[in-house]
DNA sequence: AGCACGCCGACT
DNA sequence: GTCGGCGTGCTC
């Protein structure tokens, strides 16, 4: 008898054991997903993660109802990747299942109540609830859980339907459906009697009296000479018939409609085309690459912005594509990068596959299976394409590889792309390229130390000279009055100056709304969110207060809740208001804001790209997101309106960041003809983050930091874990985090931090408790300590009032 | 994640 | 009284 080992996509702490009925014992494989019961009626697709004959002696075993693919989905490498990272970074492998398993493979039953037409239609002997119900079956037939809800208008309507079956109105059944949908699409062909010219003539003849038809015919016959393949929709656009004229085509058999399944993802020419020549600096860059290579699994190549990295990368992947195997390029965020996808599409042709959450579900699908089988050969993506089925990889190139996020949040799986890469790299004995302009100081410890290859390439392409900075002193300008809507006079001289040279300015401003807060100048209240500790940033075009934790909206508050004055004051700024006192400046530019709120709707973030292309954008205000990877050539200034917010939050990484965030932002000014500017308006203009950047001087940051991490132990000499306690009440969240932290605190010593309530300690309606665990770099004495933990939050979870406290371990958390 | 079961407040 | 709320436990 066998047995299979099924991981289900649900929080379970461990898989479940189902029995291989006789008949799937020869097609059943590893990898493969089958639908299996789950309690009393659900059913679940799960995947196959082992089959073994071992009988499990602690319950009886379902027998698993059916195999739902020829062909496994996944290979094992992915199932042993799943289950590191489940392993690693403290979750469920049905977590991971969640993350990696493109929608519409993860199939879980749906209740169906189907009317029992014998039952006829006396519904005397049913109570109010019971005749809503019945009464909509009798029409319908079939009602699903949901509308059944809608129809009682409450939640619970499982009692409403144990009685419904009880006295046999209805009968239910489990629907598990397919969710994936093949695309069909009408092909147009000719009725192979006509196939000869000689043939084809007497047909007009007798079209005669139908003149659209015959212009119809015509216009086919074009499209048939032309490309080959006709569709039905394309054929109607193009000669503007309707598809009653072609119905006539088709009713005189002259034309067929033949239904074809088409895949969406259309792979584009197969050939590679590389058209550009490395610059000495690149080749030698390259060559030394290679080296490393030789000799380790990882390099990290730290190169300038607009060093020419993506060029150095093409050839890489060409060579990988070359011996066969296929490529990853992850990119921070793949909404971001229509420049890349666009370079790489013109060396790569259709031997890429694009992959990101704007996707539908069976574009997804499609992208997966191809990726399987091979037929994609590249795959440009963000983090969640990592988790794609790989089938022979031979590198992974992560560009940006600093940027955070690269790290997923929440839900768990909460992985760390890079990392992840690297271990996902190693089952392949695959390479793994790192990228980046200013890297994070673990992958620039770890390249120091040895264990990665380092490759510097200090040179920017074409030899422009990196863009020049000017710190100006707010505090300085304050007091002289210079300061006009948050802008110095410098950088307001600067904008003008740029604009009358017919360039372009970039201005970056690390906060979204038009004002933080509100203040009340009569007794300081501040408008707070209901289920946040946080304070509501006014977002002036839309006229709301939003909550940036939970995104509740609320209206604008007039009045005090504390002392029922109407004196509240929008303080401080953000990007609209920035993006409204520039206006005010400068009344003839043509200024646009790129912040999450403006770019929400789908693909205005490219459209903002082209117009900022196409040079009609003069200034650009945004937070993060212009940071990343832009590549224009029109803009010589970028201004960082207030560094101080970028230095003063309390994070052991916040010098790291602030570097990286301004030598990045100053990296969009002067790419290609002269040298740009950068200006940076700070209070404190002594920070020697400051004076790294001016230098653009990563080095000297990276000492100054890795000596503090050493003296304090964080990373790279310690990875860091974040356990999070979440309760609705208040005391239910502290005595859990500090009983937790007292019995950890005699096993772990100085290596545990909290527990302590975090800064936003309310988000959502839940009260946070948070403590740190430092792991030291020893991987037996981090797989203990994960177990001792698993050990504790059990037990903790076992007593009453701890049943619903909810404890969320984030492993290397940033 | 469902879904069942069981224990409490507010209603016809 | 019971309806319906939610907290708790279990699913191979």
């Amino acid at each position: 008898m066998k047995f299979a080992d099924v991981i289900l996509p649900l929080a379970l702490p461990r898989n479940y054991t189902y029995a291989v009925p006789p008949e799937m014992a020869d097609s059943i494989r590893v990898g493969s997903r089958v639908a299996v019961p789950l309690g009393r009626q659900k059913k679940y697709a799960g995947i196959v993660k082992a089959i073994h004959e071992q009988a499990p002696s602690a319950y009886k075993t379902k027998p698993i109802m059916d195999l739902l693919d020829k062909e496994p989905v996944v290979y094992p490498t992915q199932l042993a990747f799943w289950e590191w990272i489940a392993q690693y970074y403290m979750c469920n492998e049905g977590d991971v299942l969640n993350a990696a398993l493109p929608a519409h493979l993860k199939l879980s039953s749906e209740t169906v109540l189907l009317f029992n037409d014998a039952f006829g239609d006396d519904f005397t002997m049913l109570d109010d609830h019971e005749y809503l119900v019945a009464e909509a079956l009798n029409i319908r037939k079939e009602l699903r859980i949901g509308e059944v809800q809608l129809i009682l208008d409450r939640s619970d309507v499982y009692s409403v339907i144990k009685k419904l079956i009880e006295k046999q109105v209805c009968l239910v059944y489990e629907e598990l459906k397919e969710a994936y949908k093949e695309k069909k699409e009408n092909y147009i062909i000719l009725n192979p009697a006509y196939e000869n010219e000689e043939e084809l003539a007497p047909l007009f003849d007798e079209l005669a009296r139908a003149p659209k038809q015959m212009e119809l015919l015509l216009a086919y016959l074009h499209l048939l000479k032309t490309q080959g393949d006709v569709i039905q929709s394309e054929l109607l656009k193009k000669s503007g018939a309707s598809a009653a004229q072609l119905k006539g085509l088709v009713d005189k058999q002259i034309l067929q409609v033949d239904k074809r399944t088409v895949d969406r993802i259309r792979m584009g020419k197969m050939e590679a085309q590389i058209d550009f020549i490395l610059s000495p600096a690149q080749e030698n860059a390259l060559a030394a690459v290679r080296r490393c290579f030789a000799e380790k699994q990882v390099t990290l190549l730290h190169g300038v912005t607009s060093s020419g990295k993506t060029e150095l990368y093409v050839k890489l992947m060409e060579e990988s594509l070359a011996s066969g195997k296929q490529v990853l390029y992850l990119l921070p965020e793949i909404a971001l990068t229509a420049q890349i996808v666009r370079r790489l599409r013109k060396h790569f042709g259709g031997q890429i596959g694009i992959y990101h959450s704007r996707f539908s579900n069976n574009e997804r699908v499609e992208i997966w299976n191809k990726v399987k089988s091979g037929e994609i050969r590249i795959v440009l993506g963000a983090r969640s394409s990592l988790l794609l089925p790989f089938r022979d990889l031979g590198l992974i190139i992560l560009d940006e590889e600093h940027d955070g996020s690269f790290k997923q949040q929440d839900p768990a799986p909460r992985y760390h792309a890079r990392d992840a890469a690297i271990y996902y790299a190693a089952l392949f004995k695959a390479k793994v390229l790192l990228g980046s302009a200013t890297p994070s100081l673990e992958s620039y410890h770890n390249a120091k130390q040895g264990k990665y290859g380092l490759v510097e390439l200090q040179e920017r392409f074409g030899g422009t000279a990196m863009p020049q900075i000017e710190i100006v002193d707010l505090k300085k300008e304050l007091a002289l009055k210079e300061v006009v809507n948050n802008l110095t006079s410098v950088l307001r001289e600067g904008i003008r100056q740029s604009l009358q040279d017919g360039k372009q300015v970039i201005l970056f401003q690390n906060r979204r709304g038009y004002a933080p807060f509100l203040l009340c100048t009569t007794c300081g209240w501040i408008p707070n969110c209901k289920q946040c500790d946080v304070s509501l940033t006014w977002h002036k075009h839309q006229d709301k207060l939003h909550c940036h934790y939970c995104g509740t909206r609320y209206p604008y508050i007039y009045t005090c809740a504390a002392c029922g004055s109407q004196t509240l004051i929008p303080k401080n700024f953000g990007t609209e208001k920035i993006e409204e006192d520039l206006q005010q400046l400068f009344p003839e530019a043509r200024i646009a804001r790129m912040d999450i709120d403006a770019i929400r709707s789908k693909d205005s973030h490219n459209k903002m790209i082209a117009l900022l292309e196409q040079k009609e954008i003069d200034i650009l205000v945004g937070t993060q997101m212009v940071v990343k990877g832009l590549d224009f050539e029109n803009v010589n200034l970028v201004g960082i309106i207030s560094a101080d917010s970028l230095l003063s939050y309390p994070d052991f990484r916040v010098n790291e960041r602030a570097f990286q965030l301004m030598e990045q932002v100053s990296g969009r000014s002067g790419r290609r003809d002269g040298q740009g500017k950068v200006i940076i308006q700070a209070s404190n203009t002594q920070h020697p983050v400051l004076h790294d950047v001016t230098a653009h001087n990563y080095k000297s940051m990276y000492e100054r930091e890795i000596a503090e991490r050493e003296k304090f132990g964080y990373p790279p000499f310690f990875r860091l874990m974040k356990i999070t306690v979440r309760h609705k009440k208040q005391p239910t969240a502290e005595q859990a985090a500090l009983i937790l932290g007292n019995w950890l605190r005699p096993q772990l010593g100085a290596l545990l931090v909290g527990p302590a309530a975090p800064l936003v300690s309310r988000v959502r309606g839940f009260y946070l408790q948070e403590m740190l665990i430092k792991l030291p770099r020893d991987s037996k004495k981090i797989a203990q300590i994960k177990h001792m933990l698993k050990e504790y939050f059990s037990q903790l979870l076992i007593e009453k009032q701890f049943r619903s406290v909810v404890i969320t371990p984030d492993v290397d958390c940033v």
